[in-house]
DNA sequence: GAGCAACGTGTTTTT
DNA sequence: CACGTTGCTC
């Protein structure tokens, strides 16, 4: 974004802050961090950290994980602090969440101990910042006379608060958003900060962006009846000048894979036509999808990227190198610590493990501080990693980044030990990269010449990098790839041609959204996104028949592809494959009476979406008894469900049902002992 | 304490 | 399916 800004302005940007709100806090927390009471190298922790703190915590203070599960402790103080409250200011209903703020306290106090911060606490702390300091906040006020904020929708409250602050002194604000685009609710946004901004700010000035100039008309039309369906919109229409292009064309496939095959052949026609591999998009709802495409477009040699899913700086070895080189910046940092002492194996165990922090506890110091009270062979070998770390800190101080990470990955055993690893080779390249992002990493972030800021070390700037970037640029530039990545990732991207697959009930609008109408709007929402990313192409792709958590599935069609109009559409069925003619008989079969009057009427928002299933008939008789897809039965073990899918016949008939208590289960018909309720 | 096999369990989206 | 946890053996 800098490089952009600074090729399209006349003016020095240098001076510009720019990046995202948890950037911007830990670049101002950085600086002054001694007002922020944290020390000069406090490591960020991300979500995966936090969650192995929050473990570690419960096991040292004894508290039942059964009881307390450590996700929904996380999800518990995140949430605190991003509605800005401290374990004291959280309110408290009953036992369960008095003792919730009580962890929540407890694993502050960790926090504090240990000099790491999570990623919500990167926002608080800089929040209390510039409220508590005044010297602070009035010289940020003086300095930032202008501030925009984009893809507004996606803020939650401490950031807006944070955005006020920041803006008291009178600066010219300007937010861009869209609240039809607000997909991150779960993780705390509040699109009700649109509202509140044109209340809070002094002499608000609402402008409508509805000209869109990026898609053609069959697929904004599509867009906007879709959004039609979600209630207390702010409301706006999309249109274009640019007539109304292609129809969006709707795919159904007989299985995942072959829908992947499908949308293989469309990308080599449209290559062909001389479209360019990047300006195609394979969007889907959920990352476990882009194995199938990744597969099928790797057989048919499409160079193609794929962005998110297990990024760069979270895979295990990259992991646990970073570990190495945080307790080089902070050995007293016990999440990197507790991670790395005994990998590779040292012959640190469980109880050696047990003693330290006891002695930790006792001496009221991090596990770093206890390892000389600890006795014994354990204490011996806990001395040796000791050693290994010590030489690594002070035996790299003058020598540049890459090579002090390349000094670590041998010193710390790192590289012998993937070496001899059968299935290393792969994570020794990951580490070779380590020290290639090192190389490409410049820490020459401007600092505020007016603040005697220390100077972060390179080290510690690239940990922070590492842990707020998590490798996402890591995409092969230069190479001309099709482009795969979640609707969400696709959020701000544009493409020639935009395929959207796995348009089923289940994954798209995803089964834990469907109960609630706030989680099937943000559903669609979601769906809006993707549609938009379109110029000129779309294709939305749905299968009869997908693998999911091992198992296969008989999905409905996606509810949101019935409330498209359908003027806009066009219904393409491929070919059936010489490996799929087994069962195409059973596809056609129901194809020909349910398919063609619902694929017309395409009901503005059908009362009860019933569908059809793909390769699942809509009733079945086993033995007398009907059963049919929504239907609602009760088993003896299982207890109540609903019928999902039903397939085959006879002896060979099957149900899958989605249990209220034990979840989904296929079952054998002529086995299951169902009643209908 | 290490390493392996069996088992169970959940499992969306992410700064 | 893919991961983590548990239990077992050496």
């Amino acid at each position: 974004m800098m490089t952009r800004m600074s090729a399209m302005l006349p003016i020095n940007t240098r001076g510009m802050w720019i990046g995202t709100f948890h950037g911007l806090c830990n670049r101002m927390l950085r600086a002054h961090h001694r007002d922020a009471h944290l020390p000069a190298t406090f490591q960020i922790l991300d979500v995966a950290d936090q969650l192995a703190s929050i473990k570690r915590l419960l096991k040292a203070a004894g508290i039942d994980d059964e009881k307390y599960p450590p996700k929904q402790v996380q999800n518990f103080i995140n949430g605190a602090k991003e509605e800005g409250l401290r374990a004291n200011d959280v309110e408290a209903h009953d036992g369960f969440q008095r003792r919730l703020a009580e962890i929540y306290a407890l694993y502050q106090d960790q926090c504090d101990r240990e000099g790491v911060v999570d990623f919500a606490e990167l926002l608080l702390r800089s929040y209390e910042l510039l409220q508590r300091h005044a010297p602070v906040r009035e010289h940020y006020q003086r300095r930032f006379r202008h501030i925009l904020v984009d893809e507004f929708q996606d803020t939650n409250r401490l950031q807006y608060r944070w955005l006020r602050l920041l803006a008291g002194g009178g600066a010219a604000v300007l937010a861009v958003g869209d609240d039809d685009q607000s997909i991150y609710a779960f993780r705390g946004a509040n699109v009700g900060n649109m509202a509140d901004f044109e209340r809070d700010f002094s002499h608000p000035e609402v402008i409508r962006l509805e000209q869109n100039y990026r898609s053609h008309g069959h697929i904004l039309d599509a867009a906007n009846a879709l959004i039609e369906n979600n209630e207390g919109r702010m409301g706006k229409n999309l249109w274009t000048d640019q007539g109304h292009g292609e129809p969006v064309r709707v795919v159904e496939s007989l299985s995942d894979a072959a829908e992947a095959q499908w949308v293989v052949g469309e990308i080599q026609a449209l290559i062909a036509d001389g479209k360019s591999r990047h300006e195609i998009a394979l969007l889907y709802r959920s990352n476990a999808q882009s194995r199938v495409l990744e597969h099928t477009l790797f057989s048919a040699k499409i160079p193609y990227k794929v962005y998110g899913g297990l990024r760069f700086f979270e895979r295990q070895e990259v992991k646990h190198a970073l570990a190495y080189l945080r307790l080089m910046e902070n050995p007293h940092d016990d999440t990197a610590f507790s991670r790395v002492v005994n990998f590779p194996a040292r012959g640190i165990g469980a109880r050696t493990l047990e003693n330290l922090a006891d002695a930790a506890r006792q001496g009221n110091t991090s596990l770093y501080g206890a390892v000389a009270r600890v006795a014994g062979k354990g204490g011996a070998n806990l001395a040796q990693f000791v050693g290994i770390i010590d030489r690594m800190r002070f035996g790299t101080q003058n020598l540049p980044l890459p090579e002090i990470v390349s000094v670590m990955l041998e010193d710390s055993g790192l590289t012998a030990h993937y070496k001899l690893e059968k299935e290393g080779a792969e994570r020794l390249e990951n580490l070779d990269e380590l020290v290639n992002a090192a190389a490409a990493f410049n820490a020459d972030e401007p600092v505020d010449p007016e603040l005697q800021a220390d100077v972060l070390t390179p080290l510690a700037a690239f940990l922070s990098h590492a842990a707020l970037e998590a490798g996402d640029n890591q995409a092969n530039e230069g190479q001309d790839a099709v482009q795969l990545m979640t609707i969400h990732a696709s959020k701000g991207l544009e493409f020639e041609a935009v395929f959207v697959t796995g348009l089923e009930e289940g994954l798209f609008p995803h089964e834990n959204s469907i109960l609630e109408q706030s989680g099937l709007e943000e559903e669609r929402r979601l769906m809006y996104v993707a549609i938009t990313r379109a110029r000129e192409r779309l294709y939305l792709g749905f299968a009869q028949t997908r693998m999911l958590h091992g198992q296969t599935r008989y999905p409905l069609r996606s509810r949101f592809l019935d409330e498209l109009p359908a003027p806009a559409l066009k219904w393409i069925t491929p070919k059936v494959s010489r490996v799929d003619e087994a069962s195409y008989d059973r596809a056609s079969a129901w194809r020909d009476s349910a398919w063609p009057e619902r694929t017309r009427s395409a009901p503005a928002r059908p009362a009860a979406h019933q569908g059809y299933a793909g390769g699942s008939q809509a009733g079945i008789e086993v033995d007398g008894q009907v059963f049919s897809i929504g239907q609602a039965v009760e088993h003896a073990r299982f207890g109540e469900g609903v019928i999902l899918a039903l397939q085959g016949s006879g002896t060979q008939a099957q149900a899958q049902i989605r249990f209220a208590q034990a979840g989904t289960k296929t079952l054998a018909l002529g086995v299951a002992k169902l009643t209908p309720r």
